[in-house]
DNA sequence: GTTCGAATAT
DNA sequence: TATATTCGAA
């Protein structure tokens, strides 16, 4: 048993003094996107984001490609559940303290000035995801309750509920673990046995390829035995959903009916972050809740992103948004992290 | 018409 | 590198 993530966790503690400093923070009223798109950055020195600023711009403006063509959807079939409507969360926690957006913190929240405020989102980009164990593990246990067969993007998205998660997301993702899936029976093949329950991970011996650095992500998280069994499409017995009874699983569905939802939502605590190159900040929850925390899985709604291909904004959950462009090998990218905490 | 999946781009 | 976006196929 490795802790390797906790890297990303004790670097964002650098620079904070302590959780309990950060306890409420909303976003709410600042959106990723209209931050983008203002180019609002990080708040000055309004007590309350302790950034030490490299502002380095040693490129001057990266490229301006303009090849965004966008695709929405978030359709419905039929039977399908969707993603749930912004429900105001009543949570504990209201969102006026640490403001970011509201008044004080930030400067950017004025700036919806202009004339029209509306159908904001529209065209905007938004950052590229950064998928955290957290989140990844909501994925693969998304993955696993599915089956190998019926796992497909747009349905692990609405297992994951994670708001903000676009069908593409999932899908790139599920692209690069499955080559990660395929490596390892490569590595383990045939075997089978065993019974060891879990595939265990990258075992001793990593593959000649050499990165294993690339598999860390993924070795955070178990493996279900079923993943690595090959498939034969032949015949027959097909199609049937992973009757696996690992753990208990309730489907997004049966949120959408009763306020249990909002029961539920009330204990989830997520937090998205915007990061660059380095340097993060991330505002924590007053999550205090007498509760321990809350495990499951499935039972949670997650925070939100900006402006979903519906053209709608959701922002309720906490937020803490750094963006900053600068210098870096990359040229400055605005990265999204959302995660959820609460596993692992 | 929609979604998947792999290739390709950034 | 990781993730995004594109493109052809089902």
């Amino acid at each position: 048993m490795r802790e390797e993530d906790s890297n990303w966790f004790s670097r964002w503690d650098e620079d904070l003094p302590s959780p309990d400093e950060l306890i409420s923070i909303s976003q709410t009223l600042i959106t990723p996107d209209l931050a983008s798109a203002f180019d609002i950055h990080s708040p000055r020195s309004n007590g309350n984001t302790p950034i030490s600023i490299l502002h380095h711009h040693s490129a001057s403006s990266p490229q301006l490609l303009s090849h965004y063509h966008h695709h929405g959807q978030q359709q419905q079939s039929s039977s399908a559940p969707q993603q749930p409507p912004p429900q105001p969360n009543s949570s504990e926690f209201d969102s006026s303290s640490a403001e970011l957006g509201g008044g004080g913190g930030g400067g950017g929240g004025g700036a919806t000035s202009g004339g029209g405020a509306d159908e904001p989102a529209r065209t905007l980009k938004r950052p590229r995801l950064v998928w955290t164990p957290q989140l990844h593990k909501r994925f693969v246990d998304a993955v696993a309750h599915l089956g190998i067969k019926n796992a497909v993007p747009k349905t692990i998205m609405q297992l994951m509920s994670v708001d903000g998660l676009t069908r593409e997301n999932v899908a790139s993702h599920l692209q690069k673990y499955r080559l990660y899936l395929k490596r390892m029976q490569g590595l383990n093949n045939g075997g089978g046995g065993g019974g060891g329950g879990v595939a265990g991970g990258p075992n001793g011996g990593l593959t000649g390829s050499g990165d294993a650095a690339t598999d860390h992500l993924f070795a955070s998280s178990p493996v279900p035995a079923h993943f690595l069994h090959q498939n034969g499409p032949g015949g027959g017995g097909g199609g049937r959903p992973n009757s696996d009874h690992f753990m208990p699983y309730m489907p997004v569905a049966a949120l959408n009916h009763h306020q249990m939802a909002a029961a539920v939502a009330g204990h989830q605590q997520i937090q998205a972050q915007y990061q660059h190159h380095h340097h993060r900040q991330m505002g924590h929850f007053g999550s205090a809740q007498g509760n321990g925390q809350f495990d499951h899985p499935f039972l949670s709604r997650q925070a939100h992103l900006g402006p979903t291909r519906n053209g709608m904004m959701q922002s309720n959950s906490g937020f803490v948004e750094d963006v900053e462009s600068g210098t870096a090998n990359n040229g400055g990218r605005k990265v999204l992290t959302l995660f959820p905490t609460g596993e692992d």
